[in-house]
DNA sequence: ATAAAAATAAGAATCATTCCTGCCTGTCGT
DNA sequence: ACGACAGGCAGGAATGATTCTTATTTTTAT
């Protein structure tokens, strides 16, 4: 084979990514690569992710709190994000096709590649955690 | 009548935002606002936005480029963002009811509260300014 | 092995946003 | 009108995520 192409570390960086379901951070990436690679420089982690995102191999979702958030899923689907703890979740439904892309294309006269869509509200755990009055009531 | 509870200057920020559909950021509107009270600060406006949105006068529909994009039409509708210059369009076609909030909520049995669609490619605008290839091809 | 190219560590720099402090304004009771 | 008070504000400092710079190390091709 020509050549790797990729670093060790810069592929533990993706195997980081791809291992996990919480939809990470630049600094959850850093900390969880640091043990297997001690001299690990977050500069390397947002560098990698970067260049992870122009080759399409990682999505960005959005930022929570201040955090961009990673996903090594890139499989089309949707996310849940709570608005107490700020966990990102994947939801496996189907709403909107790629076709939707083609026709507002059309209709709009430009190029739409790509959708995300985001509901938002209070996860399963922060609710059972503090019992809070009617908020299921309406 | 018992008090204002809006003082001048944040009766203005909250019509700057009220009167574009830029989707402004904060920078914007304090530009905005500035001609008409010189000794506006940057503080006053950010501190001015987050009552808005704590109060449901305003919405964040997300961060562009770094910076927060705010929206003075709290009707529920969706967004195109252009990866290339950064703008943000309203969509109105309605493509989820609100009661996929309920129908996830007791799926999942947690609290889906509300969602944001958001479109991503390339504007009008940008598509013509400068004839790329075959983009529109595929 | 060696030289050129690519990747990295470390820390400085950037930049949006938030926080802090003292000042100013309008309000209300007297 | 007067004094006390609360809310709002300017200005600038502080914060924190991300990006940039530079010298060094690792990788790759020969």
């Amino acid at each position: 084979m020509k050549r790797e192409n990729f670093s060790r570390k810069r592929q533990a960086i993706l195997e980081a990514i791809r291992s996990t379901t919480v939809h990470p951070t630049a600094e959850w990436v850093y900390q969880a690569v640091k043990p297997q690679y001690p001299d690990l420089s977050l500069g390397t982690v947002y560098r990698n992710i970067a260049r992870f995102k122009e080759e399409g191999l990682i999505h960005a979702i959005g930022v929570v709190n201040g955090q961009e958030r990673y996903d090594g899923d890139i499989r089309p689907h949707n996310h849940f994000v709570c608005s107490q703890c700020g966990s990102v979740m994947d939801l496996s439904e189907k709403y909107l096709s790629q076709e939707i892309h083609q026709l507002l294309s059309e209709k709009y006269d430009m190029l739409v590649l790509s959708h995300e869509l985001i509901f938002h509200g209070v996860c399963q755990k922060c609710l059972y955690q503090k019992p809070v009055s009617d908020q299921r009531g309406a």
